[in-house]
DNA sequence: AAGCGAACCTGGCTGC
DNA sequence: TGCAGCCAGGTTCGCT
């Protein structure tokens, strides 16, 4: 599901609720998601305070008094939802009691301020775990990965220092969480297209012969701040299973100029052109023959 | 090193 | 109605 906007849209609804709640129970439905939880993950969670609620690239952050950090990633389908919990500071007036429960709904966050959290994914690609905060930028998920696309160092110099040299096709490059961190099939489409290149390009041609920035760098790299600026102010793309929090469906889908709109005119001024689809490194790619070139 | 394809898992849709 | 096949927003592993 979930990409860069995805995401934030999820950690804006997410945050109200949980920054400066305490856990009070962790419940656990199963033993982990894509991998297996880490060990002792509820009782490091359960009666600490969370004190903040981060995004980097496409992972949520969630920083607890304890000194660690409860890194989350929503996969493919992970969603969270914002419920009235107990309702009560009754002991045991937990969730499992109100049969609210779904299928896949794999771990809730009952929090002292009466709401409970909680994510569900059916295809289970998601994951949690727990780092300490004062190594986060250090450990597996974020030690190699890439520029923030809306953080203060993007910009059309480091996208050609990033790509200089790479033959792989700009689509790749683009998907790649090493080189930029946050962006994902349908936002490489549509950035790709609103700045007419071609998904199949190297990506070394954004960088001249002296490694600087071409202009067409420099629009690719104001159109994807663009693209996603204005997904994240729409709650994001609900194809199938991105809901915010409270239920309700984003609606950027509605303003995709290429993304699943195989067999559609492209939507280009004068260009007449008509979006196709094609499979890079398995993954569909749409794009229009005639303006990206 | 870089660049593919496959794997992970479930559900929804299409076509026979 | 049933079933096989294909497809899906991501990441990681293993093989050229």
């Amino acid at each position: 599901m979930p990409e860069l906007p995805e995401v934030e849209t999820v950690r804006r609804g997410l945050e109200p609720f949980m920054a400066g709640a305490r856990v009070k129970k962790l419940d656990l439905r199963r033993d982990g998601l894509r991998f297996p939880f880490p060990p002792d993950f509820a009782a490091r969670i359960e009666g600490r305070r969370l004190t903040g609620l981060g995004r980097r690239a496409k992972y949520l952050r969630a920083s607890i008094e304890s000194g660690e950090t409860l890194i989350m990633h929503l996969g493919m389908s992970g969603s969270f939802r914002v419920e009235d919990g107990g309702g009560s500071a009754t002991p045991g007036a937990f969730h499992h009691e109100r049969g609210k429960l779904a299928a896949h709904d794999h771990v809730v966050f009952v929090l002292d301020n009466g709401k409970q959290i909680v994510f569900n994914d059916p295809r289970r690609f998601g994951f949690m775990d727990l780092v300490r905060s004062s190594e986060l930028d250090s450990c597996a998920h974020f030690h190699k990965m890439g520029v923030e696309p809306l953080g203060n160092a993007f910009d059309a110099q480091i996208l050609a220092e990033k790509f200089a040299g790479r033959k792989t096709p700009l689509k790749a490059a683009l998907l790649d969480q090493s080189l930029v961190a946050g962006l994902g099939n349908i936002y490489v489409c549509e950035a790709l297209h609103r700045t007419g290149l071609s998904p199949r390009r190297a990506a070394r041609t954004l960088a001249d012969r002296k490694g600087r920035a071409t202009p067409k760098a420099a629009a690719l790299a104001s159109n994807i701040r663009d693209v996603l600026n204005q997904a994240i102010a729409s709650g994001g793309s609900s194809l199938r299973d991105h809901r915010l929090t409270d239920g309700s469906l984003g609606y950027f889908q509605h303003n995709f100029r290429v993304y699943d709109r195989e067999g559609e005119q492209c939507p280009t001024v004068k260009c007449g052109g008509v979006i196709r689809r094609m499979v890079q490194s398995g993954r569909s790619t749409f794009y229009c023959p005639n303006c990206q070139k």
